[in-house]
DNA sequence: GACTAATACTACCTTTTTGGTAGTGTATGC
DNA sequence: GCATACACTACCAAAAAGGTAGTATTAGTC
């Protein structure tokens, strides 16, 4: 059950751009660079971001990356639901049709009920509050973390 | 970040042993029928719970399973502790060797918040109160389901 | 004590998902 | 028009998920 990649590395990236607010786009390869992570994979995980209207992107020299909006404004919610998609937890949570159970259906809803509780607490944080946490991390070197 | 399928039948294996308490042991072929999922499968998801304490086992003619303690007492984090083992959301909450980043790390705190939020609610709930909500499933026919 | 019913265990296999790379296309500023 | 970015597509390898097969072991029953 545990999140992706593409969710932990595309907070990140949000986090960064919303702790350089102001300060004009910012490059893809600087925030891969600063976080260690492929520039390649980064600049796929961000096509998501910015269909979803998070980020906007500025082509050519000079281009790179910027929130659309103030962080205030973007829920944890939004983050995922944009980088993992879907329900969260279950299939059959959404979609009935995905399993014969009936609607009463003690499993489901015992599921349904951890989706619930996921997205109340995602749904509670801002990535604003989200960084202006502690640090980021120290990231100066050291060798690409584990999964 | 979806749940697995042993999540998913070890908990409908469970909550057949719970409406079936006092009964006497049950075939895991009764159970595999009734829920329409795969015997060798389910003997080998019931090995995690057995481990665990949450059912026992009876082996030879007229053996089977049944649950170790009364289902008001046993917890769906358990459950959950048991299918699908270690951390639910992500290493670097539990195991700060798993990654570089410092201990106030930003991301690491939104994620460990996550990983409590759905504790919190596995925590609240016990086997007996999910048994006795609404139906399992019709389960008499039809298709296996999908994920 | 042989036979049968049931779980216990090990080894394997297939499919899907994840994580990542390579290369080419396209818009923009100078 | 050239350098600098992002945009997009196609692939690929490793890991995890989901499942199957076969054998071993234990416990009742005659």
């Amino acid at each position: 059950m545990k999140i992706s990649t593409r969710s932990r590395y595309g907070l990140r990236l949000l986090i960064e751009l919303a702790r350089r607010g102001g300060g004009g786009p910012v490059l893809l390869s600087e925030i891969a660079g600063s976080q260690r992570i492929s520039e390649k994979y980064l600049s796929r995980l961000v096509i998501s971001l910015r269909g979803s209207g998070l980020v906007r992107s500025v082509r050519g020299a000079h281009g790179g990356y910027v929130l659309a909006r103030p962080p205030g404004e973007i829920s944890l919610r939004e983050i995922i639901d944009s980088l993992e998609g879907g329900p969260y937890i279950i299939r059959c949570a959404d979609d009935p049709a995905s399993c014969p159970a009936s609607p009463g259906c003690a499993a489901r809803s015992v599921w349904g009920g951890l989706e619930k509780a996921m997205r109340d607490y995602c749904e509670s944080l801002t990535l604003g509050e989200i960084a202006r946490r502690g640090s980021l991390r120290p990231v100066k070197a050291g060798p690409k973390e584990r999964a």
